[in-house]
DNA sequence: TTTT
DNA sequence: TTTT
């Protein structure tokens, strides 16, 4: 119904990567977000949110970020239960990335096509919605 | 950089649907998204929106909404600049709307088809992000 | 550093209001996100999020809606570590509420009141957030 | 009823700080922000979006950040309308912040505060927020 | 299991 | 443990 989430924070380690059995690219890693007040002893806690990746955007991040990088992400919380090995059923949420921008380049294993990382998902995108103009600015309907 | 907006608010009126030369489906509406806090009249304010939404989603918007409906938005702010008819350049602010939800059918001319009308971008997506698993549950690799 | 989440759902259950020691409301509940898009057997999966409240809102909620309820929430996503009975230690992410709109007045317990519902953290509010004109519009700096 | 806005962009210029009759402070900027996909020429556009600060905050992003400073926002959108000198009524869209994050110190003006700059908002916050929980962990009522 |  |  709506289920939106942008967050912006640090990577705590470096992406995993794994391989769905269909080959579909699948990247995990955990977001530190630092909290903006401080606790009753001074101290700024951070949030510890773990994040999933698809498709070509996983094999990017895999490739251009690691541990300490700062990006940010806009997704959704997803839901999953699972069984655990004492018998008990357990529950595990975690972030959805739609879009994930590498702001900037510390820790990057290619500092030069970080620069440009977010052309990443431009395949992903109806070629309508790139250019959505057909001719002149006259042509726009409103 | 990240651009990302979240609304729910009643259109003031019907969507206007035109196409661009090239076939492309547009629509035009405006969002009044009522105010949390009364003003000094004690009265509760609104902010009008205004909201574009292309393809497919354009169509739908055109077919099952209108004036009155409930609505949440996910999109982006958009800036366009213009040169008036007295040769002033000015600047426009408008939501390029990602994904609409209708979230009652008051008003809606298509009762029936509202009930499901989320399904309209359906086919915008790629079959992976539909169908994540290709197999069983122990496929996953997390 | 940027920590945000919109949602709109229903309610799977009333709300659950009780105490801190020192008198501090608090109130969870689950709420049901309709996913977009239907899974390969042609069902609508949800996403069933935990919700956090405090305070004044904690009470409202727990007076003004119930199971079943349609709300939009504005929060941030938080973990928590706790100890299991097993000596396992376990994580858990919830939403704390920042913001909570009643969208409907169904399964409320009260309809007239819901109706201005939304006017319930006004006192959370610095005045001169409500009423930031002083004077006349010429006022404005800008 | 739902109004988020979420934002990370570069200033344009530094920010204009001024004073309402009754002492309140207001900083005015814009913000780029780059966008995600090129256009047919193959440049990265940005939108400029105008964003209104208040109080505390205003003075704070007038002392700590200017031209080029990389800040994530997360605010409202706002419509004004006003009578231009011709007589027309013309509409002003902007974002009214209500969290600035400063992401890097490039540009401050003062770049030992920054470190701690996301502080400056503590006082406008119930003390019951920021230290939520009274005695010990066993407190909690979840 | 946590980042700067 | 799940809502319409």
């Amino acid at each position: 119904m709506l289920n939106k989430v942008c967050l912006v924070g640090r990577l705590t380690k470096d992406p995993e990567l794994r391989y769905l059995a269909n080959g579909t690219p699948v990247a995990n890693f955990t977001l530190a977000v630092n909290r903006t007040f401080k606790n009753r002893n001074g101290e700024r806690e951070a949030d510890f949110i773990n994040i999933v990746v698809w498709r070509k955007q996983a094999e990017n991040c895999a490739n251009y970020i690691g541990k300490g990088s700062l990006v940010s992400i806009v997704g959704r919380i997803q839901t999953r239960s699972y069984d655990g090995a004492d018998g008990q059923r357990r529950y595990v949420t975690e972030v959805v990335a739609e879009e994930v921008q590498f702001l900037d380049s510390k820790n990057s294993r290619n500092s030069q096509q970080n620069q440009t990382s977010n052309d990443f998902d431009t395949n992903d995108v109806p070629l309508d919605d790139l250019y959505p103009i057909d001719g002149d600015e006259e042509d726009l309907p409103f």
